[in-house]
RNA sequence: GGCCCCGUGGUCAAGCGGUUAAGACACCGCCCUUUCACGGCGGAGUCAUGGGUUCGAUUCCCGUCGGGGUCACCA
């Protein structure tokens, strides 16, 4: 009996991974593409974290016009969750990240190389665990999860690597017999590797962004087929990227001490090993300590939060794109209009080390990716936005003209406005503008102490209503008014001047426009006036003003 | 604890043997300006530490310290 009979006793069924080699063949692609993944479990979670590495796997794959896609590692049942897929497909999807092939929902996929739910590959990984039982490179391990327990314990009291190696892989040794016949008595066994290393040993291994690694060898024997029949992450990984062509392995860099294990098992498998990208991961500030972005901790890990918060997905791919590759901040201020995907991301050139998370930066793109959109841009954003998020939101934007026309205020000249830096503020920036808003809150002007006096304030606002202001006048001649006004009442025309002179001029014009301004909004810092007021036209400025003094009894 | 990775201003970082040590966000000041934002100009602030190697180290080597990762029938 040898190794072939233990392996047709454990796989009767298992078919010959010829079949498999032949059914996936090479991709047609073109010199130097990238085949890369993105490889989560469908937890329906999708971390920052693991946005930055499928944008980054994007990249690669788009720039040398390979193969991006999504499968599913759902070999842990425990941590399966409903619609997971559906949920990390959609996640993807709304930062315009869709894959090239794989999964697109729970049950669907698209793509040759499938199926791309490591569940539905059961056969596969059993073909290729046969083979390697019938070349004596991986064996029944009948050694219970307790004794394993029992195993480690030993080895820490003694001090000692933990693990099943050397003279503690009691089943490694069994003879072909010995483990048919324990199999013919019934009893329970996992399938374990064979590994060829040896502790003592170095390899060596260049990892695209780590750069040169020395490891030991790898000398475990760690389970390829769990009890419930499913492969484990390791076993999966060298299978699946061996025949779903993986060229690229791009992965969070906790994987990186596994590199020698999967090294070895691509070697003992026949394959050829593709090459690794191991990406250090994005940290929080946690009281002067460093820590990984926690999925229970941080709201802001949650892919699904910067949705809720309506930060642009652009933004958020800009962000992370300027961590994975700071150059990439000079080319955004030498491109500002160019499409992220002109950008020569070089994957060699991310950081080694993991960044802190900056939100305040992030918004200060999301500031700077909205200034550049168009009203009509900003008005069908927010409003997809509101109707998930802001049901007044999106009421008040029904009006649609009404809504461009104040989203237009600053909008589209060499310097706009950059006042929104999510969706989420859009509300607070152009409540005002709206009636329903302004006259239904608690009416409060802010009068700053240059003018409060209040017969003076009733009188500029009602000279100038009734003297002063022209819905025709351009902006300067509009300004000019405003300067005729204050003149007229005793205050300079230029703020220089009263600077000149403080003590000749009751204030200056700007304290007449803030005026003007706090009678008109409320606020005493908005948008260009001149903007705010073509917008609500004559008869709403009029009724705002007597408004505002109403409320000065 | 073993093994592995990392350590330039508050943050992201460029640099790779000789630099006034880029740039961005944040901060401060000034200018522009009817407010605020924008924009422009300027400022403060950094090579963890000790030893080497070298004519010369932020750059190379070693130690120390600090941070992170990993040691499952989880991925």
């Amino acid at each position: 009996m040898d190794y072939k009979d233990l392996a047709e006793l454990i796989f009767p069924n298992a078919k010959d991974i010829s079949y498999y080699e032949e059914k996936y063949p090479e991709r047609n692609l073109p010199e130097g593409a990238i085949v890369t993944r993105f490889a989560p479990s469908p937890t329906g979670f999708v971390h920052i974290g693991g946005l930055y590495q499928a944008l980054v796997a994007i990249e690669c794959a788009k720039r040398t016009k390979g193969v991006f896609f999504l499968r599913v590692e759902d070999t842990d049942q425990k941590r399966e969750v409903e619609n997971g897929v559906t949920g990390i497909v959609n996640s993807l999807i709304d930062f315009d990240m869709e894959p090239d092939e794989g999964m697109i929902s729970d049950t669907e996929e698209k793509g040759e190389y499938g199926p791309y739910k490591q569940s539905l590959r059961k056969e596969i990984y059993q073909a290729y665990a046969k083979y390697l039982i019938s070349q004596g490179k991986a064996y029944p391990c009948f050694c219970t999860p307790e004794d394993g327990e029992e195993i480690r314990k030993k080895q820490e009291e003694a001090k000692i690597r933990p693990g099943y190696y050397g003279v503690w892989a009691k089943c490694r040794n069994l003879s072909v017999e010995e483990a048919i016949q324990k199999i013919k008595n019934g009893e329970q066994y996992i399938i374990r590797f064979k590994s060829p290393g040896r502790e003592d040993r170095k390899i060596k291994h260049k990892d695209i962004i780590k750069g040169n690694v020395d490891f030991p060898e790898n000398d475990l024997d760690i389970v390829i087929i769990k009890a419930d029949g499913l492969p484990t992450y390791h076993f999966a990984h060298a299978v699946d990227d061996h025949l779903m062509h993986t060229t690229h392995v791009i992965r969070s860099d906790e994987w990186l001490s596994s590199v020698p294990l999967h090294l070895q098992l691509f070697q003992e498998l026949g394959f050829k090993a593709p090459k690794y990208a191991h990406i250090s991961p994005i940290m929080k500030n946690d009281n002067g300590g460093k820590r990984k972005l926690s999925k229970r901790k941080d709201p802001e890990a949650a892919v699904e939060y910067y949705k809720k918060e309506g930060i642009p997905p652009l933004a958020v791919k800009e962000y992370l794109l300027n961590i994975a590759n700071s150059t990439f901040e000079n080319w955004r201020r030498a491109n500002p209009d160019k499409s992220i995907d002109e950008f020569d991301f070089q994957l060699n050139k991310m950081s080694v080390s993991g960044a802190l998370f900056d939100m305040v930066k992030l918004l200060d793109i999301g500031k700077t990716v909205i200034s550049k959109m168009t009203a009509e841009e900003v008005y069908e954003k927010s409003l997809k936005w509101a109707e998930e998020y802001d049901a007044k939101l999106a009421e008040i934007l029904k009006n649609k003209e009404y809504a461009l026309k104040v989203f237009g205020i600053e909008r589209g000249n060499k310097k706009p406005r950059k006042d929104i830096s999510k969706w989420s503020d859009v509300m607070y920036n152009i409540e005002y503008m709206y009636d329903e808003i302004f006259y239904g809150k608690e009416q409060e002007y802010p009068y700053q102490p240059a003018i409060s006096n209040k017969e003076e304030i009733k009188d500029i606002l009602n000279s100038y209503i009734e003297k002063y202001y022209n819905e025709e006048d351009d902006k300067q001649t509009w300004f000019d008014r405003i300067k005729a006004l204050a003149v007229e009442k005793g205050y300079a025309g230029e703020v220089k001047e009263f600077k000149a002179n403080p003590g000749k001029y009751k204030a200056h014009v700007g304290d007449v426009s803030t005026v003007l301004r706090v009678a008109l909004t409320s606020r005493t810092n908005t948008p260009d006036m001149y903007e705010i007021m073509k917008v609500l036209g004559k008869d709403r400025i009029q009724k705002r003003f007597e408004k505002a003094i109403e409320c000065l009894k």
